[in-house]
Formats: C-alpha cells, sequence, structure tokens
DNA sequence: CTGTAATAGTTGTATTTGTAACTAACAAGC
DNA sequence: GCTTGTTAGTTACAAATACAACTATTACAG
C-alpha cells in the first residue's frame, strides 16, 4: 500500500495552525470580553505578570514578537492603565513597563481562567500524550526545520 | 515541591501558536517568493489540488475559514490564473472550483516541498513522538475545551 | 403563484498587522 | 569635541482581516 499520498491533515505546519487556532478561540474571547484586550496586549500582560518588571525589547525576545506590535500593545495597556512605564534614569532610550494595580488583577484572574482552560484542553488527551505534545511543541517553537529558505 | 506556579511555555494555545508560527515561517516564504500567495491562496490551492472540483463552501467547512477570505482568495488565484471557475447551471448560486494547468502546476511543487518540509521538522522529532504529536493535534484541532464562553 | 426564509457568494468599512522609515539616546573611534 | 554606528522605541503607510451588510438565487409554506 502506497502511503505517497500527500494529506493536509498530515502536514505539521497547517495542523499546528488548525490546532491553535481551535485552541485559542475560547480563551480569546474571555480576554477580549472581559478587558477588551488583543492577543498581543495579553501576550505582554502575562510577561509582565510572569517575570515581573521588563522593558519592551525583554518582552519582544522571550515572545518572538516584532517591536512595532509591542510598542502599540503597550499603547493600549498604559492608556488603559494596566501597565505603567518608567523611563530608565541611566539609560534614557529604555523604559521598564511594570503592572498597575488593575494590570495585576486582571493577569490574577486571567491566569486563574488560563490554568482551567489549559486544564479543560488537557482532558482531551492522556497524561503520557499531553507530556509528548508539550514537549514536541516547545522543540518546534524553537526554530524552522533548516535548510529552507 | 509547589507546581503551582503557572508557565507560559505550559499554557497550550500559546505553545500551539508560537510552534505553528515557527513551523509555518519558512514555508510561508516559499510559497510568497515563488508564487506570490497569501495564506489563504495556498490553503485554497491545496484543497483544490487534493480533493479536486469543489465549491467555496466546501473549503469553507473543510479548511474553517471564514467566506470572505475564501472569496477574496479565490478572486486573487483566478485573476493570476491558477483557478477557474464555472457556474452550476441547476443552482447558479454555486460556482465550482478547480485548478487551471497553472495552478496544478504550482499545486505539484508545492505539494513536493511541503513534503520536504514536513519530513525536516520532522527530523527533530523522534517517530513515536511524531506519531503522538500528529493524533493529539487532529484531536485539539476538532474543537474547543467546552464549558467555556 | 406569492411572500418569507435560507443559501452562495461578494463588497464596504473599520481594525489589525507588517514593513520601512523615523526620532532619540548612547557608544566608540579619532 | 565631532563624526559614525548602534540600540530602544515610535510613527506612517500599505496590506490583510474581521464583521456586517449586501445581491442574487433557490426553497418552501400557504
Amino acid at each position: 500500500m502506497e502511503t505517497d499520498e500527500f494529506q493536509l491533515q498530515q502536514f505539521l505546519p497547517y495542523l499546528l495552525n488548525q490546532a491553535a487556532e481551535a485552541s485559542s478561540l475560547e480563551f480569546q474571547q474571555i480576554y477580549k470580553d472581559r478587558y477588551g484586550m488583543l492577543r498581543t496586549e495579553w501576550r505582554v500582560l502575562f510577561h509582565l505578570g510572569l517575570y515581573g518588571r521588563l522593558t519592551a525589547s525583554d518582552i519582544g525576545q522571550r515572545a518572538r514578537m516584532h517591536k512595532t506590535k509591542i510598542s502599540r500593545a503597550v499603547h493600549r495597556l498604559t492608556e488603559r492603565r494596566f501597565v505603567d512605564r518608567t523611563r530608565n534614569e541611566d539609560d534614557r532610550r529604555v523604559e521598564y513597563l511594570s503592572l498597575t494595580r488593575q494590570g495585576q488583577t486582571a493577569y490574577d484572574d486571567l491566569r486563574a481562567v488560563a490554568r482551567r482552560y489549559d486544564a479543560a484542553l488537557m482532558d482531551a488527551l492522556d497524561p503520557a500524550e499531553a507530556e509528548v505534545l508539550r514537549r514536541a511543541l516547545l522543540k518546534l517553537s524553537e526554530a524552522g526545520p533548516g535548510g529552507f529558505t
């Protein structure tokens, strides 16, 4: 039997995108409804919640997010008083970002939702499977296939 | 030891998005460079290549893509002579879509690239891991966690 | 038939994103 | 000091996306 046929459902980039989209949908709805946040803003919020004070570049590196995306996300988050910016007086190019009390509250709330959400997603998988999945996804996140472009 | 701390790299929607983005990047570059296609257009092309003649709605269902996205993708693909449209005379609302010779050639080329690309991605994983990964991703693609929103 | 609802697909407009160019501040060589 | 280069972050403009409203056609109830 020939398994030569190409299958879209077997093509990893496609599969990953489908799974990512499906699994993000309802969570996205929650942070949008509760706090009017976009995906980029949610990410910035979580990075600050998890790691404390960071600069925009720090977040860019950790989240692999372009600096313009971050700039705009931070702009909206400060506008809505979720984030504070303080300039570093030793190097006036950089700004430290941190959560306001309101930002912290939103983060605490959403982190709790995220935990439950993640658990619910994992329910579809058995534990061993889930473990392998995470490891594989981490590997794939690191870099592309190499040898391409 | 407490494992209560929330980890962004453990949160499935985040992880999936990171992996999806990283693993799509170079492939995206290829269909963009060679054929000037966007992601939506690539998807339509592949659906027609794989399943033959389909309507826009068919593609929408299979790819879980909104009809406006498809409408615009098809528009651009017909403009560039990758796709032909023929109206169904029995129900003049529907249009059948199929690949032109040029579309078929592009599909053949990109399918071959996709095979190699997928293989290269899989090289980062061992075979058992890869198998579990695909199964898990298929499950996750089906639906969200349920019980949310 | 005729009026109402449903379906296929398109178009308009507001948001969001990507890319490149920009400003401001620091660094380093001379 | 003064040029040249680099880094942090912002802004401008073009491209892409989402969402709602739209046209055209068919279905179906009475």
